[in-house]
RNA sequence: GGGAGUGUCGCAUAGUGGCUAUUGCAGCAGACUGUAAAUCUGUCACCUCACGGUAUCGCUGGUUCGAGUCCAGCCACUCCCA
């Protein structure tokens, strides 16, 4: 194996367990001419991927391109579980419908950066469903409290006193039966995985196996740049987002975020990022930076045109102060009730935006959050004619114009 | 099994039986900006066009003119001792 393969693969990664298991196991792959299993796991719950996944994605999708096998392992079991992050205390257990409907999806999203098709992709419920009593015991008797005291979650639970149920205790250490059973070589995750990941490596060589490398990302941070990206904290941009929102959320992250989404959200070379971020270090206004940053991420998720596209869209909809110059999304004047052509501001705006209770439109509407012609409407009872081509805005957001 | 505690908004925190349940963070909106940060203002249980109405301090009852607060039972969690 070249070197500059090596150089490649461990680029970014943050964490590589053991120091030198990478280059023993791409060495051991060529002297038994085998492909490396890469094994990447996910629970079929929520299956919506952001940025923060591609990071792990795009690693993969390099190990991929050097010739090796790519496993997914769906956790249509312990997704009943749920990996213990202290939030969510018991889930559901998820219908079979579910799990195949979430991890259609999932593979759906993974195509965008990994070729699905020639991964392996399994089931997890499919040895752990069968597992007896006893052969449970035997599996977690090779496992010590002392041991998953190490991992910080738990740690930290006992020593705040948080419970900690017996269930959570026993995820990682399926996860770890996991790799045993599909013998991984190397296990993909980001660093919060590191953990669970190591557990593979312990009971692999309790079953008298080559342990797995693990691999571990850095973590990616979320659009308000203190707390890692995720869906929970709805703090993402997803990789299936359209054009313009993820051109948008690009451009709202805080400026001190521009040197980590670069180096790990975009896909520029060494050499283009070595250039931004002089031009950051250079003063140049980081608003420019970051359009930058947001033409490449979209043109990775969708294409070129698109990413000017949507440039040219974000310019004129929220920096262009020219209130006639939007892009207003028309609304048919059929579909507003209204008695005899006249309606509240109140009314109006609850119309166009069902999601919020009236209560919720009056509050914004007090606050200075709708604007009609380019008119600041603060009196919620107004009452306004309807017409063709009249404007509203409501919040930062949304543009609607009667048609 | 025995004993001692705790439970108030997404999180964290105040709350001598008495008026509208406090404050911070996060969130939302506005001003200033570059849909950045910082700052300032408003909002932050639900509903009503509105006067206003209906809720709510783990749950169920009780005492009381009046209960987040006192009492009883239950539930959950924690700690200590078996």
């Amino acid at each position: 194996m070249e070197t500059t393969t090596i150089h490649v693969l461990k680029q970014k990664v943050e964490i590589i367990l053991p120091v030198n298991g990478l280059e023993e196991k791409l060495l051991q792959a060529q002297k038994e001419n085998r492909k490396l299993i890469i094994k990447l796991g996910f629970d079929p719950t929520a299956p919506d991927l952001h940025l923060g996944h591609a990071v792990v994605l795009k690693k993969l999708k390099q190990f991929q391109d050097a010739g090796h096998q790519i496993t997914i392992v769906v956790g249509s079991f312990t997704a009943r579980i749920g990996d213990p992050t202290g939030k969510n205390k018991s889930r559901q257990p998820l219908s079979t419908e579910a799990v195949q409907h979430n991890a259609e999806t999932y593979l759906n999203q993974l195509s965008k950066l990994i070729n699905v098709s020639k991964a392996t992709i399994v089931f997890n419920s499919d040895w752990l469903d069968g597992l007896s009593t006893s052969e449970i015991i035997q599996l977690l008797s090779r496992v010590t409290i002392a041991q998953l005291m190490h991992r910080n979650d738990f740690n930290q639970r006992f020593n705040n006193n948080t419970p900690i149920a017996m269930h959570e205790l026993v995820y990682p250490i399926l996860q770890g039966f996991d790799s045993m059973k599909i013998r991984a070589d190397i296990e993909m995750g980001g660093t919060d995985q590191l953990f669970n990941c190591t557990m593979g490596r312990q009971l692999q060589e309790s079953f008298g196996m080559n342990p797995q490398v693990v691999l571990c990302m850095p973590l990616l941070k979320g659009l308000d740049g203190k707390e890692k990206m995720s869906k929970s904290l709805n703090n993402f941009i997803g990789l299936t987002e359209e054009p313009n929102d993820m051109f948008g959320k690009t451009m709202s992250i805080p400026d001190s975020l521009i040197p980590e989404f670069l180096e790990l959200a975009s896909d520029f070379s060494a050499e283009e990022k070595l250039h931004l971020n002089e031009l950051l270090n250079n003063g140049e206004n980081p608003m420019n930076l970051k359009k930058i940053l947001a033409k490449n991420i979209v043109k990775q998720f969708h294409h070129e045109a698109a990413a000017l596209k949507a440039e040219a869209f974000f310019s004129n909809q929220f920096q262009n102060k020219t209130f006639d110059k939007k892009v207003f999304e028309p609304v048919s004047l059929n579909a507003i009730k209204s008695v005899n052509g006249s309606i509240s501001i109140l009314e109006l705006c609850f119309q166009l935006k069902n999601s919020l209770s009236k209560s919720a439109i009056r509050k914004l509407i007090e606050s200075g959050a709708v604007l009609v012609n380019n008119k600041k409407i603060v009196d919620s009872q107004l009452m306004i004619k309807l017409k063709k081509e009249t404007r509203i805005k409501v919040g930062k957001r949304d543009f609607f114009e009667l048609k």
